[in-house]
RNA sequence: AGGGGCGUAGCUCAGUGGUAGAGCAGCGGCCUUUUAAGCCGAAGGUCGUGGGUUCGAUCCCCACCGCCCCUACCA
């Protein structure tokens, strides 16, 4: 074992002998503490000294070392705990000769305990005035630097445990995702939901157009795919009589890494029973209204340099978002009647990229030959997607790319089912859910026909089966959790709202090209 | 995958075609109310890796590795 710097890790190990010749437990099993240093600032914050010396408060607080300042026989530090900083104060004919000598031997990032009682300093500051000091556990490295904290954005998420430590904004988002998951199962355990796990490993990946990663189970001699979606599990529990169900756990997919994307994301998708796409959008608006209330106090909240107003959602079927987000200098907008004309969309798109390619703007890249539902969806990425930055339910989505989504009835080349958008991301995804088993056959089949990496290679005719033994009509709805927290933290990658988001493995790096190169 | 940027002490960062610098952390010393404690002293580096140009490269060029951003795929 020897990590960098390797002076540093050396002298503190040595420093631990030391502390056992003391007669310490290098790693001490238990430390009965009254108080932690966040509970302290905030009870005794505004407390005065003479209050504080008037009725002595005994106190048992442990903590990490984050700063020290010895001065001969006294000396200085602030203890860590919680996420907040309180100060002890040391001095030599207080804790005594031995106790002293452990001080001495204590290095920033060293967990202690202390007993003692609350005081002020000269300079006014809550403290604690030490009267018997505990050693809790060596850092035999050291932490970043005390000033400017860990800013190396590879180092604070390869070693979150550092930024955790350092960065008070970190850890805050991280807690603030933890109150955004406790929120949701707050609200729909509220409304007669229940919580259920569904596999994670699929033996057909379905549910979403996705590529799944692969793995193998031993001893079925069968490969398994991490899922995409926990969709078709969800509506079997649906069909089985869990009319109201929610899962919030982990898909997996294996595509590109972003700002928005990383390959492992959390999602909540919920199925509700008797109700359709609509009620889901009414519900969506309360629910994000209420989130960011809860959450940031306010239902405006600062995201960057925009402000998202949760008040209220902004409504706009797909064709719609096209025409109202047309650019001018593209022309004239194509109408809603001729959107919906055959061919009209591939007609729209043309005319947009003939404008898009020369001023620069992005454009509806297709591959292969499209349906006019094909075109429509690419048209309004290009088009509208990033321009959706308040808040908007994007609603009535083609049928061709959304299979599994029931038909609006006056109109089988729509579905029922809508998205939201926020500061130009989908977050959420729900649509009245197809429970008609020829209907959705037909559905898997032609996307099976379709091909490509992230369409089903197999019928899932499990699910199938399930609903011809009858689905009940049912609204389904999922909502990225990842993307939520970072709306509701002001976060600008996916990385800060995931603990441990992917890297590349490090020190890795032989890459095979690269030892050829090497060898000529 | 393509384009752009970055990589210098443990951390945060300067810097130059002529043998490498600061602050913090660490080490030794002084200091019993400090707080980015202070003062004195010593130490710490294959300047991401490998090639090339050059009398000489941390600096210029190429390749590779890693990270970040944008685009593409996707949620």
């Amino acid at each position: 074992m020897q990590f960098e710097p390797r002076d540093q890790f050396e002298q503190r190990q040595k420093k631990l002998q030391q502390i056992q010749a003391l007669g310490h437990d290098a790693y001490p099993r238990e430390f009965r503490w009254t108080d932690t240093a966040a509970a302290l600032v905030e009870q005794y914050g505004q407390t005065p000294g003479a209050e504080l010396e008037a009725n002595r408060r005994e106190v048992r607080v442990a903590g990490r070392i984050v700063s020290l300042r010895l001065m001969g026989k006294a000396g200085f530090a602030h203890l860590q705990g919680s996420g907040k900083r309180i100060q002890v104060y040391l001095k030599k004919d207080v804790v005594g000769e031995r106790g002293f000598e452990l001080f001495h031997l204590l290095d920033l990032g060293d967990s202690i305990g202390v007993r003692g009682h609350l005081f002020r300093t000269k300079t006014n500051e809550l403290s604690i005035w030490v009267e018997e000091l505990f050693f809790l556990s060596k850092a035999l490295l050291p932490l970043p630097e005390k000033w400017h904290g860990l800013t190396d954005v590879e180092l604070r998420y390869r070693q979150r445990y550092l930024d955790l430590i350092a960065n008070e904004k970190a850890r805050q988002v991280f807690v603030t995702r933890a109150r955004i998951i406790q929120e949701l199962r707050q609200f729909f355990d509220g409304r007669g939901y229940i919580e259920v796990e569904t596999p994670m490993m699929h033996p057909i990946p379905g549910g979403a157009a996705a590529r799944p990663f692969i793995t193998h189970h031993n001893t079925l001699d069968i490969d398994l795919y991490l899922r995409i979606a926990p969709e078709l599990y969800l509506k079997r529990l649906t069909v089985g009589g869990f009319d109201r169900v929610y899962e919030i756990n982990r898909n997996f997919r294996n595509e590109g890494i972003s700002t928005q994307h990383n390959p492992e994301f959390t999602m909540l998708e919920f199925y509700e029973a008797y109700s359709n796409y609509r009620d889901l959008m009414d519900m969506n608006e309360k629910l994000f209204a209420l989130l960011a209330k809860k959450i940031t106090g306010s239902t405006t909240v600062k995201y960057g340099e925009t402000e998202l107003d949760f008040s209220k959602m902004q409504r706009l079927s797909m064709r719609e978002a096209i025409v109202k987000y047309w650019p001018p200098e593209a022309g004239l907008p194509p109408t809603l009647e001729g959107l919906a004309a055959p061919g009209g969309a591939h007609e729209a798109t043309k005319r947009y990229n003939a404008w898009a390619k020369q001023s620069g703007a992005p454009y509806a890249a297709a591959k292969g030959t499209l349906t006019d539902g094909e075109w429509t969806g690419l048209l309004f990425e290009a088009v509208a997607e990033d321009k959706l930055i308040q808040p908007t339910i994007l609603y009535d989505f083609p049928t061709d790319i959304s299979p599994l989504s029931k038909q609006k009835p006056e109109d089988p080349t729509l579905t029922e089912r809508f998205e939201i958008y926020v500061a130009g991301m989908e977050v959420a995804n729900g649509f009245s859910e197809l429970n008609d088993p020829a209907e959705q056959e037909r559905r898997f089949l032609a996307q099976m026909a379709q091909g490509g990496d992230e369409m089903p290679k197999q019928l899932d005719l499990d699910y199938i089966r399930a609903l011809c033994h009858g689905m009940p009509p049912t609204a389904g709805e999922g909502i990225g959790i990842d993307r939520l927290t970072m709306l509701l933290t002001d976060s600008q990658s996916i990385r800060d709202v995931i603990l441990f988001p992917l890297l590349r493995p490090e020190g890795g790096g032989e890459s095979s090209s690269a030892s050829e190169a090497h060898g000529a």
